[in-house]
DNA sequence: AGGAAATTTGCGTTTTTGTGCAATATTTAA
DNA sequence: TTAAATATTGCACAAAAACGCAAATTTCCT
C-alpha cells in the first residue's frame, strides 16, 4: 500500500469517525506504528488532523470544543432571551431563578420596561439593578458560592408570599418521561417554590439540554407553560414536548 | 478513550450544566477519579474551568461584572479598610452597610479568614460571595438603585433579629455636635438598626467627611465605639473625638 | 535498463506520557 | 469534635513517542 493511499484512508477515517487509533490503522493496513505515526505527524503538520497521544481527532472536534463553544452558546442564549423578553409587559411581577440565560434575559430587557422582577441571583440582581426603570426584589438568605444565588428556608417562605405573573427558569435538564431534573439541591426547592407562586411558568434552555437527565426532580412536564430554546419552534427534536402540550417558542 | 476525548467531554458538559462532579465523570468514562481530577487540574490551568472541590464549575459563571465600581479615594480607603481588617476575628457575625468603603474592606479581607458577613449591599455582597471561606448572608428586600443596597420593612425587621458582635458603616458626614447624618432616608433606617442591633459599631470614613453634615441625623457620637480614618490617630483634627470618648483608629 | 540518490519503512533503544494504586493530608459535613 | 469524602503525593507500570540506524523501496537520471 502506497504512502498516498495510506494517508487518504487515514483521512476519510478521521472526517468519518473524527477520531483514529494508532494501533487500529497500524492492524488495518498492515503496517508498523511507527509509519502511522510519520504518516499522523505528516498530516497534523498541514493541518488535516490533530496528532493526540494514541492517535488523532479531526480538526473540527477541538474547535467546537475549545473556543466556538461558548460563543455559540451565547448566541443561543441571547435568541432564547429575546423571545422569553416577548411574554415580558408593563407592570408585571416576575420571578427569576439564576444562571447564564437568565442573565442574558436581563441583559436584553427593553430599555423603557417597567417591572418588577424579583430573584435571589446575585448576578442577576446586578444586572437588573443596572437597569433604567424596573424595580428589583432580593430574596434575601443565605448565598451558595456554587450556584450565587440565596438559599434556605428564609428565602423559600419569601417566594410562598409571593404570586407572580410569571417566572423565568434556566433549566439544567430536560425530558419526556421526567420533567425537569436538575443537580443541586438547594436550587431545586427554590425552583419548585417558584414554580408554585408563578401563574405562568417558561423554562429557558439551550437545545443541548434537551432530552437529558440529572439526578434531582423539579417537576413534571406539565407544570410547564412554555419552554424556549434557540430553535424554530417546529424543529423536529421539540415535537414530542408540543405534542405533550407544552407551548413551544 | 482517548485523553483529549475526554477533555473535550467534559468541557462539554461544563458548559451544558454550569458543573461537574468528578465522581459522575469518573463513572461515566470508566476512568480513576485519579485521572478526572489530572484532567480537571490541566483543564483549570488553561483557564477553561474552575477547579473546586469534588468536581469544577463554569468559568463565564463566576465573572461578575464589577469593573464599574472605580472607587473614589481609593489609597486613602484601601488604608481605612486594612485598619478595619484588623478587628475582624474568626467566627464573627458582621453587619456591614454599602458605600465604597465597605468594597474596599471585603476586597481587603484575608483569604483565610471564616466569618459570617451580613449585608443588603448588592456590591458588597458580590465582593464577598468571591471569598473563598466566609459566608454571605444576604438582606431581601427591594433595591434602591440610587444606593445599591436593599431597603425597606422586610430588610429592617431581618436585621432586628440579628445580635452582630460588630457592624461596619461607611459614614458620610460626622460631626461633634449632630454625631452622624446622612442624606438618604431609608439608608438612614437601615443604619440605625444595624447600630442597635451589633455589639460593637465601627464607622469608616475619609477625613474630608469630618466635621461635615447632612440633613438626616443617624445617631449620637456615643453610640460609636470605633471611628477609622485614612489618618493617623493623634492626627489634630481627630482630638476632639478621642477626647469624646471615641475609640480612633 | 541500470544504478545512484533520495525516500520510505521497520526495528531496537531510550524518553515521555498516561494511568492506576496506595499512603497521607486536607476539606467538608454531620 | 469526629467521620466521610476528596486531594495530594510519590511510585510503578504500560503504552506510546522519539530517535538513530539499517534495510527496503521508489525516483530519477543517463
Amino acid at each position: 500500500m502506497l504512502k498516498r493511499e495510506r494517508q487518504a484512508y487515514i483521512l476519510h477515517q478521521v472526517n468519518l469517525h473524527n477520531k483514529v487509533l494508532s494501533n487500529t490503522l497500524s492492524s488495518e493496513m498492515e503496517v508498523s506504528e511507527d509509519t502511522i505515526r510519520r504518516d499522523l505527524h505528516e498530516l497534523s503538520e498541514h493541518g488535516k488532523l490533530i496528532k493526540v497521544h494514541g492517535g488523532a481527532l479531526s480538526p473540527s472536534f477541538n474547535k467546537i470544543t475549545n473556543q466556538l463553544y461558548h460563543v455559540y452558546a451565547q448566541t443561543d442564549k441571547r435568541i432564547i432571551a429575546e423571545k422569553a423578553v416577548s411574554l415580558i409587559k408593563d407592570g408585571m411581577f416576575i420571578l427569576t431563578g439564576g444562571g447564564t440565560t437568565i442573565i442574558e434575559l436581563a441583559r436584553a430587557l427593553p430599555h423603557d420596561l417597567t417591572a418588577t422582577f424579583i430573584s435571589g441571583s446575585i448576578p442577576a440582581i446586578v444586572e437588573y439593578m443596572n437597569h433604567p426603570s424596573i424595580d428589583v426584589i432580593v430574596l434575601g438568605d443565605k448565598v451558595s458560592k456554587v450556584s450565587k444565588i440565596t438559599i434556605g428556608a428564609d428565602a423559600l417562605t419569601r417566594i410562598k408570599n409571593i404570586k407572580a405573573d410569571i417566572c423565568f427558569l434556566g433549566i439544567n435538564a430536560i425530558d419526556m418521561e421526567n420533567g425537569i431534573t436538575d443537580n443541586d439541591w438547594d436550587v431545586v426547592q427554590l425552583k419548585q417554590q417558584m414554580i408554585i407562586s408563578s401563574q405562568k411558568v417558561v423554562c429557558l434552555t439551550i437545545s443541548e439540554k434537551i432530552n437529558s437527565l440529572q439526578p434531582i426532580h423539579v417537576c413534571d412536564l406539565n407544570k410547564i407553560d412554555v419552554l424556549i430554546t434557540e430553535l424554530n419552534p417546529a424543529d423536529e427534536l421539540l415535537k414530542p414536548y408540543v405534542d405533550a402540550g407544552v407551548q413551544v417558542m
